[in-house]
Formats: structure tokens, C-alpha cells, sequence
DNA sequence: CAGTGGTCTAGACCACTGG
DNA sequence: CAGTGGTCTAGACCACTGG
């Protein structure tokens, strides 16, 4: 059936059939795929190395599978490209004399459900909450909201943060192996807005932040410009 | 050894004790881990059962393994603030049933100033400058604003666009060596909500992305998400 | 109930690395 | 050469799903 390249391994011949069927649309999004076992046939290979073929592209989100039910073709995902943008938890430090910030929220919170389980944590547990608003030249550029596993940075709630940024912290404490972001725009709730000093419908950036070490989820943030700001090199259209 | 939560599968506890070794330091970066055998052995598993463990670990990049050498820590990854943005190019494609566009602009233009200037041409010289709306489902998700240099992509306005995308073209023809993002939350004009059958006043997310083939700028876009799209994975706080 | 994916075994042969 | 990871087999038992 498949072309096979020379001496390509055999589940990866398998892997490159099923791919040429999703790209084709011979598959289309939500349809049942041959089972392990039928494809272990149809190839003549174990179901092992069928096996392989299919629990590859399903870690690489193409195929759902479900025990009892089958393998299914994924909704397509929005396929990405990392891009490198500010870091910034480095743009922000005490020794940059245009730099101030203001704490708003230091405390202990009881996790919900969603937050506890981003965290590895119990619904119930505690966890740390903290909202800063950072400020560049006297203007506000940046509204910073975490959440902080208290299993890995016990003393959070401890530091100076007149001294050093809550991020700057994290990354002493618990240097981020792994970092995910997502951005998008959105019209923050007043609270943010005032903080802010922006008109109460402005559109701002928001970036949601994920932080592990090693394989334990650090912080959660949420990070809110001003709309003006700009992530990223000089404006280009 | 490692506490195993109650019916955790062999294969999760022997990483669980790897990642232990790992994060309490026992074996530093660069150092041998032991072998499958070796792990086979101690933890009284198949060779397989204790390969899946070290395999899944290396597949997260904690571990690194070449054949006859054995298998190593890996250096702790260099954090940058990356952020995953959608690769347009790979989303939007027409084997994607769901997928369509429509083409609002296909022309040559005289270069302004500094658009002459990014793309390395002189002011009136003559670009290329091409607006699509992409659809999924037959919602708007994207508009696509380019100018393109039409030294290194001569015959961009000739393409049948129903068949290809800008983007797909672009990097078929100059497949991009380097692309520079920025991002910012927007009001775009009436002219682009409207395309995107958005309220007049609707926060959206503007990523101007210019791309290089070699040393030389391809094109220049102008990219506007409704604010309600996100960039990235699954939306966390 | 028959079928599915999830886990696991005890072997095997291979290409490759170092000493 | 002995040891390593990479591939592969032909079985097995399990929890789970739907009809």
C-alpha cells in the first residue's frame, strides 16, 4: 500500500499510511480508524508495532484513542510555530531605574477545581494568589495575576517584592524547564482596566502562562497590556 | 524505592523514580543513566516495560539516548519566551474540508516609503499586495494582509489562490529562513471587521509577520484574528 | 457478548559504540 | 568483544465500551 522508503521501519511505514489518509481527507475529523488489530493484519506485522504506529500520532495529537471504543481522527489542530517573543519576566527587574511596581493581592486561596488540577494540586488545597501591576517611567504597562504551586515555592508569599518581581522569584526558586503561552486580545474586566488607567473598553493583550519545572507545573499567569503595548520587534504594518 | 501510588503502571513508576533521580539532583546532567537491562532488572520488569519509561522521558527531552552509547541526562533547555503561535500556513490548507477563503485584494502597487524600504526596493518601485479572508466553517478566522517582493516571488499574482494559499505559496517558492512576529491587541478598521463580520468596535489580535528567504525580506503581513481566537493552546486562566 | 485499547512478557535480531 | 539502544514478535490478561 505505502511507498516504503528503503529499510523504513515498519511502524513508521504504518505511521506515514495513516498520515497520507488524514491528509488526503480519506479520514476525515471524528471518523473511527481500523483498529489495532486490523491493522496489525492488514500490514502483517504484531499488534505491538501496529500499536506504535498509532499511539505515536495520537501523542502528536492527530488521533484520539479510547479503551472499548476505538481510535478516532482528531479535530484539526491549530498547527504551530514557536514564536520568539519578549521574555517578560526578564523586562521587568528593580535595576532598571524607570521600573516600579505596585502589589495589589498577596495571599492564600483554596484551589478550584479547573486551577487545582492545572497545578497537580486537590480542589480545596492551598495555593498562593498574587496581582501585580507593573510600571514602566510612572505608566502602567502590565497586569500580572499567578497562581503559585505552594509545593514547589513554599515561600512565596514571604519575599519583598519591592526588592525582586514575583517572577524573577519563581525563576530563582524554580527555574522554568518548560514555558507555554497563549495570547490573545480581549476587553479586561474594570478591575483590570482601572488598575490599568485605561478607558474601561480598552483592548488589551492578554498572555496566559504556564510554567513547569521539570514535569511540575510551577505558576499559572495572566499577563494583561495595555493595547498599545507591543510584544515583539519594532511595529513593521 | 519510589512509592507507587496504588496500580500505577510499572512503566509510570520506574519514571516516576527516574524523574526523582533527576530533580533531587542524584544524576546531574551529562551523567549515564542506567541501562534498560540494568533498569529491567532492578525494578523486575520486562526489558520493554522498563524501555517505555526511559523512551517517554526522552521523548519529553529530560533524557537523551544514542544506540551503543546508552542513555544520558540531558542539558537543562535554554527557557525562551516562546510563544506558540498558529502556523498559518500549515492550518489553512485545502485538503482541510472545513477550510476556505475568499480573496479581497490580488494587485500591484507602487512601494510607500517604508514599505520600500523593509522590503529592500525603492520608493515607487513596484509590489505586490494581496488581502484573503480565511474561513473555517464558514466562520472568518483570519485576515491575511500581505506585500510581497516581487524580485523573489515574480509570478505571486498569477497563482490560483483557490487551490493554494498566499502563505503556502510564498513558502513553496521562498521557503522562509527566518520569520519575525509581533503581536498586539487592536481595534482594526471598519474595512476589517466588517470582512470579518465583527461588531465596529471589536478587539482583535493584530501578529505583523515579516519573513526572510536568505537575507532578503519575502513579505510583509498584516495578520488580524478576532479577539475571541486564540494563539496558542488551550486557554488556562 | 465480541471488540477495543492499555499493559506486559520473554524472547529475538540488528546496527552501533567503546575498549 | 560485550553492551547499548532500536525494532519486532506472538503471545497474555485487563478494564472498558457498545449492542
Amino acid at each position: 500500500m505505502t511507498q516504503a522508503i528503503y529499510s523504513l521501519p515498519r511502524y513508521a511505514q504504518i505511521k506515514t499510511y495513516i498520515k497520507n489518509q488524514l491528509e488526503s481527507g480519506q479520514w476525515q475529523a471524528g471518523d473511527r480508524i481500523p483498529s489495532e488489530n486490523k491493522l496489525a493484519e492488514d500490514f502483517a506485522v504484531s499488534r505491538m508495532t501496529a500499536r506504535r504506529a498509532v499511539q505515536e500520532l495520537a501523542d502528536d495529537h492527530l488521533l484520539i484513542r479510547t479503551a472499548g471504543l476505538g481510535t478516532f481522527v482528531a479535530e484539526p489542530q491549530a498547527v504551530t510555530a514557536a514564536v520568539e517573543i519578549d521574555d517578560f519576566t526578564q523586562q521587568f527587574n528593580h535595576s532598571n531605574p524607570q521600573y516600579s511596581n505596585r502589589i495589589i493581592t498577596l495571599e492564600q486561596v483554596n484551589a478550584e477545581k479547573d486551577m487545582a488540577s492545572v497545578l497537580g494540586l486537590n480542589e480545596g488545597d492551598g495555593l498562593f494568589h498574587s496581582v501585580v501591576v507593573h510600571y514602566r517611567d510612572s505608566a502602567a504597562v502590565q497586569w500580572e495575576e499567578c497562581f503559585v504551586n505552594p509545593g514547589i515555592v513554599g515561600a512565596y508569599l514571604k519575599q519583598n517584592y519591592s526588592k525582586v518581581t514575583p517572577q524573577a522569584y519563581l525563576n530563582w526558586v524554580a527555574p522554568a524547564t518548560r514555558v507555554e503561552h497563549q495570547v490573545q486580545a480581549v476587553m479586561p474586566e474594570v478591575e483590570v482596566t482601572g488598575a490599568l488607567g485605561l478607558a474601561s473598553i480598552s483592548s488589551c493583550l492578554k498572555v496566559s502562562r504556564r510554567s513547569w519545572h521539570t514535569d511540575r507545573v510551577v505558576s499559572v499567569c495572566k499577563l494583561i497590556y495595555p493595547g498599545s503595548y507591543s510584544l515583539g520587534a519594532e511595529l513593521i504594518i
